[in-house]
RNA sequence: GCCGAAGUGGCGGAACUGGUAUACGCGCUGGUCUCAAAAACCAGUGUCUUUACGGGCAUAAGGGUUCGAAUCCCUUCUUCGGCACCA
């Protein structure tokens, strides 16, 4: 008779987790016999110590994972580290270490902490993505992609975080600041790698439709991301120079309506624009002024407009009109062609400028109600819906007929073109860090860029290397790695010395894992073919764009290549909620942080798993609470206690008809609790009101005496081995102990058949029926099911309490919803 | 500014397709046990009113639809998230 105790729970889970681990009991392989089911949460990187957010992203995936396998699926469930990247370098700075070392010291603290959570993983398919067996096959996919011309380098204005002195991918610049460093973020000229995701825009955006189990407002931040948007690409002739201007706009409608036109500083053409004028020199220094402001400052400062005339002109192709052309700091150059046409009269932008410069206004839309626009009144753009004027042969159309018209007229008379734009670019992906995968390209005089030889792939990670955090790219230091031959020429020739960004590695780790261990290819075709797609997906909200978009592109990549036969990676898709203590996220920087394993030490693993599924649902923020826990502590200790005290072997055997009323009561709530709780863990993941079903039984369980009955032991024991299965997956480590003390089984509680509850033991002898006077609750009844309107009125009317409320007043309706509610209308 | 999500007791949160608002847990109050405390167990716990029975009022605020609204519609407010000089 032992006591649920701190001693106690340490000695059950740590010789379950022993059993687990020596048995590989969650080691899975292709069984055509079973439906599969792949469960796989983002992985870590490999900090070493795990946190809150971890434990609950995991402790979610684990639930889902060992209740899948309770219901028969043979379940895929890996775990691995996203390994590469800066912590590692920072951490071999101040302590001067070895990344390498770093990362497999902290990898092992990980591994270690998992396994005190009781997280059910095949241990056998883990994977590091810094394994020279693992980043081989990044080198390899990179150079398909080159082959394919996906991947290629560019000399461009990049991000560049002086902090981190690396460049960054747009979607890793957040509010013009580096995602990790949070530093203000500058352009700088640089040749990079770039990933051409953009290839798959319209891929990108369409498929989204198929993904039904995504929430939807992930899918709306992508949607946004990719920023598809259909124009006009109007021409615009420059006399001065004999060159056309191409400008985007999406209100071809309001093209006569122009009065002047845009450049963005940093556009090609201003320079041959000036040239010899007499502006030249106010704009050459307006350009550089600009060009030195942060991206930051230049959205988050000064909002008010600046810019300066050219000096030139621009003919508008739809009426010959000249007007001027300015440069000025609002236009940019990354989208569109980087040069607009102004309308200022239905463009709050152009107003602002227009006003600013004293620019001319001309409506070309009027709001068809009240059609009394005019430039002179103007305090603001008129940007509603209206109909068109000044416009030629258009005027009268509603400008979303004008639209369409106008732009098929210019698309005709060759004065435009049909354009879709997009907002989403190509991936920045060269990074002048050490500790990621070696971009395998070499650089030769006479070849230019040439792929390493796939034979002589992996291209190593070189040991050894000083790295300051200064001075630009690591690898460029060291001698022996930077000269080569070209392996198509064999003169003398350079190995490319920048690195992947770490979104690179773990664009595809869910592939991998269906093979990790295969050292002949990226991942075996056919185990692929068997696992994919990931079915259940789980992570932070925080990768809604970044990871999960780059990892759709590579999917889209793969099975362009023939390698997989999926569209899209992850068919399901949970995005768990942050957790809080005091309202606010935790975080080291906040000091608000809750160590996991000081918690495990003294309540366990299944105690903090049961907590965290039990206080708020898994898309919610969770607030961390330390009382919390002893609640779910509590609950535990009352399995423990029901399971020592109230089980007891014996022969009997009951069935439905041998129960009596409160035997019939508890029988009934054991099987409401498997149909309520099957159905929370299928529909949503609704673990938290799963978990209050368990302890709603748990009460039940607690009143109710077998008083020596046998048929009512049985009952009894009935409920607790319930309990105990439909506890498993949430709390492993007990309901293991439990399961084997009352069952003596030969396998683990995991491989048990999830229990299944019987329709006829749902049914009740009466209902209760509550009854309103207006709306008003005033009464219940207990009365048969299926009662009748009449049988009802019988009944109802006749009760003290609802006669003193219609009482000398005329029954105007009697609403019944059978067996639930009647509503007597006086 | 645009797009999206959400506002329910002292707290975390329940409430299926409109049908008993506040399940379950935490906290709190009282009690049993104890020399005492902790633990455990039992009872109570939205708010106002009433000795009590009973009533009135409550789901961010206001209005509407309905026999009946936390749930549907409109207006407003607040919080959170994303995008943002995207032409």
């Amino acid at each position: 008779m032992s006591v649920y105790s701190t001693n106690e729970i340490k000695r059950v889970e740590e010789k379950w987790q022993k059993f687990w681990e020596e048995r590989s009991i969650f080691k899975v392989t292709q069984d055509p016999k079973k439906e599969k089911y792949y469960v796989l949460e983002m992985f870590p990187y490999p900090s070493g110590k795990i946190h809150m957010g971890h434990v609950r992203n995991y402790t979610i995936a684990d639930v889902i994972a060992r209740f899948k396998m309770m219901q028969g699926y043979n379940v895929l469930h890996p775990m691995g580290y996203d390994a590469f990247g800066q912590p590692a370098e920072n951490a071999a700075i101040k302590n001067n270490t070895d990344p390498a070392e770093w990362t497999y010291r902290c990898i092992d603290q990980m591994r270690e902490e998992f396994r005190k959570m009781g997280f059910s993983y095949d241990w056998d398919r883990e994977l590091a993505t810094c394994d020279a067996q693992y980043y081989k096959w990044n080198q390899w996919i990179f150079i398909k992609m080159f082959e394919k011309g996906l991947a290629y380098k560019k000399a461009s204005a990049v991000n560049w975080c002086p902090s981190c002195e690396t460049t960054l991918a747009n979607e890793e610049v957040i509010d013009g600041q580096c995602w990790r460093c949070k530093n203000d973020v500058n352009q700088k000229d640089l040749e990079q790698w770039y990933l051409r995701i953009t290839e798959y825009s319209q891929q990108l955006l369409d498929d989204l439709g198929q993904l039904e189990n995504w929430p939807r407002r992930v899918k709306l931040m992508q949607e946004n991301w990719i920023g598809k948007s259909y124009g006009v690409e109007i021409f615009f002739k420059v006399p001065k120079m004999d060159e056309v201007l191409p400008v985007f706009t999406t209100r071809p409608d309001t093209i006569f309506g122009a009065t002047y036109v845009v450049l963005a500083p940093e556009h090609p053409l201003v320079e041959n624009l000036i040239k010899g004028s007499s502006e030249e020199e106010k704009v050459k220094d307006f350009v550089e002024k600009t060009k030195n402001i942060s991206k930051s400052l230049r959205m988050s400062g000064d909002k008010r407009k600046k810019g300066v005339f050219t000096g030139a002109y621009a003919i508008n192709p739809v009426n010959g009109e000249e007007i001027p052309v300015w440069v000025a700091d609002y236009v940019l150059m990354e989208y569109g062609t980087g040069a607009i046409m102004a309308v200022p009269t239905h463009d709050q932008r152009d107003f602002l400028f227009a006003r600013e410069q004293a620019l001319p206004l001309r409506i070309v839309i009027q709001d068809s109600a009240r059609p009394d626009l005019k430039e002179e009144d103007m305090q603001e753009a008129y940007v509603e819906q209206g109909v068109q004027v000044n416009s030629a042969q258009f005027d009268g159309l509603s400008n979303e007929e004008g639209k369409k018209k106008i732009a098929e007229w210019m698309d005709k008379e060759q004065m435009g073109k049909l354009t879709v734009n997009w907002r989403l670019r190509d991936w920045l992906i060269s990074r002048q860090r050490y500790w990621g995968t070696p971009i395998p390209m070499i650089y030769c005089d006479a070849c230019g860029n040439v792929p390493e030889p796939e034979d002589e792939l992996p291209v190593v990670l070189p040991k050894d290397v000083k790295i300051t955090g200064e001075g630009g790219s690591p690898l460029l230091q060291c001698e022996e790695f930077v000269h080569v031959k070209c392996p198509q020429c064999g003169q003398d020739a350079q190995r490319e010395t920048d690195t992947m960004a770490t979104f690179f590695d773990s664009s595809w780790y869910y592939l991998r894992y269906c093979s990790s261990k295969d050292d002949k290819q990226v991942f075996d075709k056919d185990e692929a073919a068997y696992w994919m797609p990931v079915d259940q997906y789980i992570g932070g909200i925080e990768h809604a764009i970044l990871h999960l978009l780059y990892s759709r592109f590579f999917t889209k990549f793969f099975r362009d290549l023939g390698l997989v036969g999926v569209d899209e990676p992850f068919d399901r898709l949970l995005t768990q909620g942050m957790v809080l203590k005091n309202g606010e996220v935790m975080s080291k920087s906040r000091g608000n942080t809750v160590d996991p394993d000081a918690v495990i030490s003294k309540y366990g693993a299944d105690a903090l798993r049961l907590f965290i599924l039990f206080a708020a649902p898994p898309e919610d923020q969770l607030e961390w609470n330390d009382k919390g826990i002893d609640g779910s502590w509590k609950f535990l200790s009352r399995v423990w206690n029901a399971a020592q005290n109230k089980f007891k072997s014996i022969e009997a055997k009951y069935s439905l008809a041998d129960l009596e009323k409160d035997s019939k009561e508890l029988e009934r709530e054991r099987n409401y609790s498997i149909k309520k709780i099957s159905a929370d863990m299928t529909g949503g993941y609704k673990f938290n009101t799963a978990i209050s079903q368990l302890m709603i039984l748990m009460n039940k369980l607690d009143k109710f005496q077998a008083g020596g009955d046998p048929k009512k032991q049985a009952l009894v024991n009935e409920t607790i081995k319930t309990v105990v299965l439909l506890l498993a997956p949430f709390t492993p480590h007990v309901c293991e102990e439990l399961w084997q003390q009352m069952e003596q089984p030969d396998e683990s509680i995991a491989f048990t058949s999830w229990p299944e509850y019987d329709e006829k033991a749902l049914e009740q002898d009466t209902v209760l029926v509550v009854a309103q006077v207006n709306g008003k609750m005033r009464a219940k009844f207990q009365v048969p099911p299926n009662s009748s309107k009449e049988q009802l009125q019988e009944i109802i009317t006749k009760d003290e309490t609802i006669q003193r409320h219609i009482q000398g007043k005329l029954i105007k309706k009697f609403i019944v919803v059978p067996d639930k509610l009647v509503n007597i209308v006086v």
